[in-house]
DNA sequence: CGAGGTGTTGATCCTGGTCAAGTACCGTGG
DNA sequence: CCACGGTACTTGACCAGGATCAACACCTCG
């Protein structure tokens, strides 16, 4: 019996609750109208990584307009308000919905192939600068960003979590950049001074350098056939 | 100047030549008939991370179906033939095809998910050792796995490429493999004796005490709202 | 008020990186 | 036939980026 698409779809969530369990099939997207989520996973022997956030605004796993079907558990990090969106109705009148969902799939996808990179070849002080760039970017886009400052609702724990660290050393990584200016982090507030240079730290970290014959083997990329 | 997709459509590529070039438009998706291709990606000063792996059966890139853009290069591994599929062909008449792409796109998704995971929480040896199931089992699900053989065509310096690890310490870490007896990896030819120890050492490594008070906090995870 | 979740800092350890040399294995061309 | 040059693989010695262990300060919220 699915409701009509009004304010009766809107759902709540507390911090650490689950807005979706491992495995479980799912009949609906969640748009996020307020507060964190993440997607997350936790090894037998208790290592746990996140591998999505989702801020208000996203929908909530637009894939399982394909799947049907959570892989992996979604927790509220905060207080989160969503509304649901019923899978049935978009697939019976597939509309304007469809493309919205299929973009936030894509839009998932290039983000984890990204994070791949960060956790494969970048260190500890590139992938915490890149992930709060990334953070301070999509809040920006929707305009919630103000005088360079963001709320940032993500424990130190949490940061260590999506980053592939521990949160000692994601602290004393916040530390060196607060000391090189680049990052201002007290409370849940995040104040990017210059977001543009934090960018050039996430990217390949201003010591490292930029080795001019870096190609190991160079194919030379033009031998079309 | 779209042809039709008989065998026409057929295309080759060499060794370490590109299948596609970062940026670049796309018009068709590739379906590989022979031979391995990667994506990947290189910082500036030279650090190389492979993204994804495509095998014989793939689709190379169906979200291009979506996109209709290549994010990222992609480079041939092996000499490479493979079927162009049109994009505009299938936008067309949407048919099967459609929902096949969606699939890969689906199952590319979850994958890069797991390497997340194993990049971001798991030790040399376990993403190791999971690289090799996973490609023993793709290889497996397309028949192509006989008594526990197949063949792996990827360089040492290739899978460091995909685990984010050093060429050298992955040729200690399959050393230490070959040594427990879980792996022989000669030439190209792969041999898995016991798929399911290994498969095992990859999730989390056997000396590893699964510890039994995981949980740092013990969220309920049942209380529904 | 106390308790538990956080953030901070120091000392020490260890996984994996770096540097370097040497080997094996080609396919090429003399 | 062998000499060669290039790529891939091995191995050792040493180094360093983060992990681990531990203690403590802070703060919010029962």
């Amino acid at each position: 019996m699915p409701m009509e698409q009004g304010h009766l779809s809107q759902r709540k969530f507390r911090r650490h609750e689950h807005l979706a369990h491992r495995g479980e099939l799912q009949d609906h997207v969640l748009h996020l109208e307020e507060g964190w989520a993440s997607r997350y996973c936790v090894l037998p022997d208790g290592r746990r990584q996140i591998t999505a956030l989702f801020l208000p605004g996203d929908y909530c796993e637009p894939q399982w307009l394909l799947s049907g079907k959570a892989e992996l558990p979604i927790l509220a990090l905060t207080p989160v308000k969503a509304r649901a969106i019923p899978l049935a109705g978009v697939h019976a009148r597939p509309g304007d919905t469809v493309m919205k969902l299929l973009g936030g799939v894509l839009q998932n996808h290039d983000r984890q192939t990204a994070w791949i990179v960060s956790l494969g070849r970048k260190t500890a002080l590139e992938r915490v600068a890149g992930l709060l760039v990334e953070l301070f970017e999509r809040l920006q886009a929707t305009g919630k960003v103000d005088d360079n400052r963001c709320t940032i609702p993500l424990t130190q724990q949490d940061i260590a979590d999506v980053v592939g660290l521990t949160p000692v050393h994601v602290n004393r990584v916040l530390g060196d950049l607060r000391n090189r200016g680049l990052v201002r982090l007290s409370g849940k507030i995040l104040h990017l001074p210059y977001p543009q240079a934090l960018g050039a730290a996430a990217s390949s970290s201003s010591e490292r350098p930029v080795d001019p014959d870096a190609q190991r083997t160079a194919w030379p990329a033009g031998k079309a056939a």
